[in-house]
RNA sequence: GCCCCCGUAGCUCAGUCGGAUAGAGCAUCCGCCUUCUAAGCGGACGGUCGUGGGUUCGAAUCCCGCCGGGGGCACCA
């Protein structure tokens, strides 16, 4: 049964302040900014203010007073502070070996097991349309997904990590009829993303000139009648842009034709060529995958007609007859918005029959959380980079007895809020209250460049496999000026490689999901300061120590095991104790608010301390007792930060 | 116009239960490799935490107004 040893410690204020008549329940303990205030504080004195009519200060005095540091085995001192604060010291004599000894037992399920409540997740992320090749945007989501899973797997959460091909979309059938119509040759070595995208940005650009079109050709007027005066020029232009326009029609009319020919599976061999392509960008960052559901299979599977049928039991779905949403299915999801107007509704099919993306994504989810009797099979997809088994819907294979997830988490761009909100309205007018209130959108902010927007369609993006490549050179080139002697030429692309996955990786997730980002190539790339080198930096000089240790030193793993803890006094030792020991309580913040920042933040904390610590405390040339100690420590410490790195998937090196 | 999010150092960003002198990295300048890897470490410079009020012993953090930026407000996905 693992232990916080963080939460030892507070138990043990928590007692002693009961013993002083503190209740208990007002008692909230904090950890000062800077250790010279002890590990952790408390503001109950300034809360017993009215109450004892005393200044806080002199309330502090008075409970630190009733403090004897024989009845504790964790608090060292308690002392008043400020104009008020009780600061609370610990006690490292045995801390010390509580919390090596808990690293040490827990190894890499370290930082888990504190969570109340087990629960199964769902994490849906990076479900890209299938139309060209990730950029950069997508790698964000795709790594806060990620990790989101991680820290909840390390949490101890049973977690499932989906990702949604929406194979029946506009998006979708754009790259395919392009590649069916408009075929252009294949670079040499160019991944197939890559080259489906290039067909569908040309498509896509085409429609997207519809407007701009329409409007030239307003101003261009009326054609003149006979004896006309009209420069040549305008008769000319208006011509080939209403042949445009022309063209533009019968497009759109193929467009449609292929969106049916995908929803009853035609052309899926194009798309798993091309869902395959972008998986290798998601393996090759170490990103991977539970399932893959196919939006094709709930369509061919009838998924969707039963959750429409199902929905229509509720008096808030219906078909309009009258108003602007005249022929169509909707749902009222608020009454109490209508004005002399009509009510706030969605649509969930329009009257053309075709179902919206809102009223496909309602049925989703009632599939997600097994509302709907399970109609699909499950297939094995393929065998992932990592060993996993990637699984697939099908329509034909397995059935899956697989139990309802407690929550679903959504990771998903911030400007689909709105359609996120309407999903779980739906959701909740539909009489599905306990699906919508766990339905949870994970809403990240856009990905910019210093010149700006970055747009898919437009194809002014940036390539993540471009970007991942720059990270990697650059990175080979610094490995190869630096130390060419000691490495082979796989070893020096086996780190840069880890080096590049890990720079990119690392700069998703230091931001708080939330805030819009601009990206910059040679932020990653510089490889100063707080980046994800700096942390495999610190781990390369772990192992550099360890590895001597038993090579220069003839250090043994039982002299290590055998070390005197006690010998640790140094304030650097202390404070990587510390750190290393609130170590827990991150993994369950990040998990239960899903900020992931804060495990890139400890990561870089713990990198600096031990940097600090390196700094300070000379390790191998020490008094050989003390030389174990530390070595003890560094073994301690290499295993917790290898254990974040897990969680931010960034690779852990052992040499440069 | 309405709704949501965001304004913290020249730049990119932390600050996730309101706490003690507001933190990093980059950039600029200075210093540290015969001793465990200098992709590192130390120091300097740099802030009226957009702005005006309010709540509080205490506000970057909570509430209200205003200003600025972004996103969203279709039978598009």
């Amino acid at each position: 049964m693992p232990q916080d040893c963080m939460r030892a410690f507070d138990r043990e204020i928590h007692s002693f302040l009961s013993a002083q008549g503190i209740d208990p329940s007002i008692v909230r303990l904090d950890t000062p900014a800077d250790r010279q205030f002890g590990e952790r504080a408390t503001n109950v004195a300034f809360l017993l203010k009215k109450e004892r009519d005393q200044p806080p200060r002199q309330i502090a005095q008075d409970i630190a007073q009733g403090f004897d540091p024989q009845a504790y085995r964790l608090i060292q001192a308690v002392e008043p502070a400020g104009a008020g604060f009780i600061n609370f010291r610990l006690n490292y004599d045995t801390f010390t070996p509580f919390v090596i000894e808990e690293v040490r037992a827990s190894g890499s399920t370290y930082g888990g097991g504190v969570i109340s409540e087990v629960e199964r997740v769902v994490v849906e992320h990076t479900s890209v349309n299938p139309n060209k090749e990730w950029h950069i945007g997508h790698v964000r989501n795709a790594v806060l997904g990620d990790v989101v899973g991680r820290a909840l797997r390390r949490a101890g959460h049973t977690v499932a990590v989906q990702n949604y091909i929406d194979d029946t979309g506009l998006q979708a059938a754009e790259a395919v009829l392009g590649l069916r119509d408009f075929p252009e040759p294949r670079r040499e070595g160019e991944k197939y993303d890559h080259w489906l995208g290039r067909m569908y940005v040309k498509i896509a650009g085409e429609i997207a000139s519809e407007p701009e079109l329409r409007q030239r050709l307003e101003e261009l007027g009326e054609p003149v009648q006979a004896g006309s005066t009209e420069p040549p020029d305008s008769a000319r232009e208006r011509v080939s842009i209403t042949a445009r326009l022309d063209n533009l029609t019968r497009l759109k009319q193929r467009i449609l034709v292929v969106m049916h020919e995908l929803e009853t599976g035609q052309y899926h061999d194009v798309i798993v060529s091309l869902l395959d392509a972008q998986l290798q960008t998601a393996y090759r960052l170490g990103i991977y995958y539970d399932l893959v559901n196919w939006e094709s299979h709930l369509v061919q599977s009838h998924v969707f007609d039963e959750a429409i049928e199902g929905i229509k039991q509720s008096p808030k779905v219906f078909q309009a007859t009258e108003g602007r949403y005249a022929g169509a299915l909707i749902i009222v999801t608020d009454e109490s918005a209508s004005s002399e107007d009509e009510p706030k509704a969605e649509v969930l099919i329009r009257s053309n029959g075709i179902p919206t993306y809102v009223g496909k994504d309602i049925a989703y989810h009632m599939w997600k959380f097994g509302l709907l009797p399970e109609r699909l099979k499950y297939v094995e997809f393929h065998d992932q980079p990592d060993g996993t088994l990637l699984w697939s819907t099908s329509l034909e294979g397995e059935n899956r007895s697989s139990r309802d997830p407690d929550r679903v988490i959504n990771v998903i761009a911030v400007n689909q809020t709105l359609p996120q909100q309407a999903v779980n309205q739906a959701l909740r007018v539909a009489g599905f209250d306990e699906a919508a209130s766990h339905l949870l959108h994970l809403a990240y902010g856009l990905v910019s460049t210093r010149e700006g927007k970055i747009s898919g369609r437009k194809g002014t993006s940036v390539s993540a496999d471009a970007v991942i490549d720059e990270a990697v050179r650059v990175a080979h080139e610094r490995v190869r000026e630096k130390r060419s002697a000691d490495l082979t030429d796989e070893g020096m692309r086996q780190i840069s490689e880890a080096v590049g996955v890990g720079a990119v990786r690392y700069f998703m997730v230091q931001y708080n999901p939330l805030r819009d980002i601009v990206f910059d190539v040679s932020d990653v790339v510089s490889y100063d300061g707080n980046t994800g080198l700096y942390v495999q930096y610190a781990l390369v000089r772990m192992a550099a120590i360890l590895r001597r240790a038993g090579t220069d030193h003839g250090v043994d793993g039982g002299e290590i095991e055998a070390a005197n803890t006690a010998l640790l006094q140094h304030e650097q030792e202390k404070r990587l104790i510390f750190q290393i020991a609130q170590y827990p309580d991150t993994v369950a913040t990040a998990a239960r608010t899903l900020a992931v920042n804060l495990i890139a933040e400890f990561a870089y904390d713990l990198a600096t301390t031990f940097s600090q610590f390196y700094r300070d405390c000379g390790v191998l040339n020490a008094e050989p007792d003390l030389r174990a100690a530390r070595l003890l420590l560094v073994r301690t410490v290499q295993s917790v930060l290898a254990n974040v790195c897990e969680l931010l998937g960034v690779p852990v090196i052992e040499r440069l």
